[in-house]
Parts: C-alpha cells; sequence; structure tokens
DNA sequence: CTTTTTTTGTATCAAACGATACATAATTAA
DNA sequence: TTAATTATGTATCGTTTGATACAAAAAAAG
C-alpha cells in the first residue's frame, strides 16, 4: 500500500486493541482523547493519521470486537448439532466470556449506545445493528432445528430468540455489577433448563 | 422551612420531574447542564441553587425514579399471592413500563452508570446498590414462598432471584433498541414459563 | 421606610474536550 | 545527493463542559 514516507513507528493492530480495552472499560463518551493516546501509547496526531477519528475508532474497535470476542462466544450456537444444547453452550461461553478477570465484564456491544446522548448517530445505529442480528443468529439457528426436524414448526423462533437475546444482555449488566462467573453460569443454567418450556416440551 | 427572601419562581418538582426525563433518555453524561435548564425551564444559578450539582440532581431523579416508576413495576411482587404469578405480573408490569409510549423506553437504573468513565463514583455505587436491593427484593419473595411451602426449600433462590433480575435488566436493553410492548411481553411470559423448570418443579 | 435574605438573569469563568498547524524526522523515488 | 512523501512530537486551536460572580429583583423582618 503505502511504501512512501516516514514509516509508522507503533503497530497498528495492537494500538487498536488498546483503544477496545479503553472504550469497553468506559464507554464511548466516557473515554476521552487523552486516554485513549495514553493507552494506545501515542499522541493525537498519531491516532488521527491513522485511524480518522475517534469515532472512526470506535467502529474499527466494535468490528474488532465482534471478530474475536464476538466469534468466541457465537460458534458454538452453529458447530453443537442438538439445539437446546447449542444454545447452552452458547450460554455458557458468553457467561466464561463475561466474566473474564484480565478483560472488563460484559459485552461491549450490549452495553454500548444505550443513552441517545453518548454517541453519535452512526455508532448508535451499528451498534443497533450488531444486537440485532444476535436475535437473526438465535432465530436461524432455531428455524434450522425446525427444518431438521428437532422442534415442532408450531414455535414461535422470534419470540424465543429474542428471549435468549435479551438473558444474555441482562448478563452484561448482571458482569459489570460485579456478578462472578458462577451468578452468570446460573442465569445461563436456568435459560437453558427454561428451553423445554419455550419449545413447548 | 425559608419564608424570607425571594421566593422562588419555578415548581421545584416539576423540574425534577423534566430532568428526570432528560438524563433518562440521555445518560448522565450525555445530559449537559444545557440540556437540563433548557428541559427545566430554567438558568443555571436556580438549578444549582435548587439542587446543589449536577451529581446531586441525578441522585435525587433516582430517587425519584425509584419512587414512582420503580414502585409501579414492583408492587405487584408483594401483592400477588401466588410466587409464580406474582413474577409474572411482575415481569408484566416491567414490559408496560418499559414501553410507554410518552417516556423514554427502559428503565433509568437499569441502563445507568455501565461504563465507569461516564458517571462519578457516588453515582455509580447508589445504581448498582438499586440494582443489588432488586435481586434481593426477588430473593425476599421466593424466600415467602418458601416459608409458606409454596415452594420446596431446596430451591436455589438467589441463582432464581438473579435470573429474573437479569432478565428484567435485558429488557430495558430490548427496549432501548425499539422492542415493543409485544416482543417484551413474549420475554416476560417466556420467563414466566420458565418458572416451574427453575423451581424443580 | 430600611435592612436582610434569597432568587433571578446575564455574562462569564477555568478546565477538559475533540481535533490540528506546524516544523522536524525518517523513509522511498529519482 | 535532491525531491517527494509520510509520520512524529509539541504546542495549541476553537468549543463545550460544569459551575459562578455579580448586580438587580422580590419577598419578609425590624
Amino acid at each position: 500500500m503505502s511504501e512512501r514516507g516516514r514509516p509508522r513507528s507503533f503497530d497498528r493492530t495492537a494500538a487498536l486493541e488498546r483503544a477496545m480495552q479503553v472504550f469497553w472499560e468506559k464507554g464511548y463518551e466516557g473515554s476521552s482523547l487523552a486516554d485513549l493516546t495514553s493507552a494506545m501509547g501515542i499522541n493525537p496526531p498519531s491516532l488521527y493519521a491513522a485511524f480518522g477519528c475517534k469515532e472512526a475508532l470506535y467502529l474499527e474497535v466494535m468490528e474488532l470486537y465482534s471478530r474475536t470476542i464476538g466469534t468466541e462466544i457465537w460458534s458454538a450456537l452453529e458447530t453443537v448439532p442438538n439445539v437446546k444444547e447449542a444454545i447452552g453452550s452458547f450460554l455458557l461461553a458468553t457467561a466464561r466470556a463475561y466474566s473474564q478477570p484480565d478483560q472488563p465484564h460484559g459485552c461491549l456491544i450490549a452495553l454500548g449506545g444505550l443513552h441517545s446522548g453518548e454517541v453519535t448517530k452512526p455508532i448508535c445505529d451499528a451498534l443497533c445493528r450488531h444486537r440485532a442480528d444476535n436475535i437473526v443468529k438465535l432465530r436461524q439457528r432455531l428455524e434450522r432445528a425446525v427444518a431438521e426436524g428437532e422442534l415442532p414448526a408450531s414455535i414461535d423462533v422470534e419470540a424465543i430468540a429474542t428471549f435468549y437475546a435479551t438473558v444474555q444482555n441482562g448478563m452484561s449488566i448482571l458482569a459489570r455489577d460485579g456478578g462472578d462467573h458462577r451468578a452468570l453460569k446460573h442465569v445461563a443454567d436456568g435459560a437453558t433448563a427454561a428451553f423445554d418450556a419455550l419449545t413447548g416440551g
């Protein structure tokens, strides 16, 4: 790409990961440029040259989060054959991810942009889109189970998908309030135990 | 109390209610003094004379919210005799309150202070205390049901209370994302349907 | 009356905010 | 070499932030 001129003196990916930690912990509005540049180990002009602006940096952080932590949480939903076990594994992965001791608790996406005054419109839209996509993923997994004959076609897939996405989002708040892995696992187990009642089994 | 001096020219309670709307919609950091004074119909010196500072105003708003909207949501939990119906009513009241068309969607307390950088320490502590108290209220209701012989003593009351508080918190995020009363009711119904599985019935 | 007390509106404060101007340094291309 | 290009550090920009100083206004107390 750009080979001419003075080379960048920092690792762009490493800096982005540092920025993710800051935004994840403090939120968009709560993270000042000073917080970010300090954590990233660079000065403002380097940040603006490499990422554009604070908003663009946040959007890029969102994609990084989705690609790494997000994938970690959601992969089991597709890979586990039995639908109830798949959702159970997905919720346990959520409990695990949300209580990692070396990371901010809860989900960057679930907790972001919940107040209109604290994020820009593009960020709010992107966050809402990601959260809506979570419901879609769950619904499609349930539809697959119906297609495979594992669940009756009479179930309300949208309602059940919304239920599990809502439980997961609530787990982010629980994790932020200091809920440990044990507490999160109880919620995951409880929601899994509800599966039969929800699917009319 | 203070009868001497120039009388206040605005309704303190009405102004507090306006402030609640702003904080509820935009969050603490997202609400500027200009937003607040504009909505309250007063100038900064009047705000500071009547409420102290932005932080104190928010804390007072929290109490108002808890006393009004909060009571609206939680009263059924105590008044309904049957514990499953009590929790069901509590969740339906939540669904109703979170989707009022003339109010911000979701709960001021559930959505507040989720990012350390966006609130002061006293506010974060007060919000966490309120949310922890929600779990206590649910646990005590379950303990009452056990004492009344409605549920077996073998159940994990803390785990079940945490589950329902978590579902309720998730409903705030769903409501913020545009989830309507129908979607919220589905979640409430689903969580209520899970009651028997959770209580080993 | 006059004095005292409190509130009000205007105008503004110092600090923090996101974002840049600018000169210098470091690299490639000619 | 020289020119062109890009990144860096310092220092600072204009705005917005939460919060006040101040004088005028409006009430009760003496």
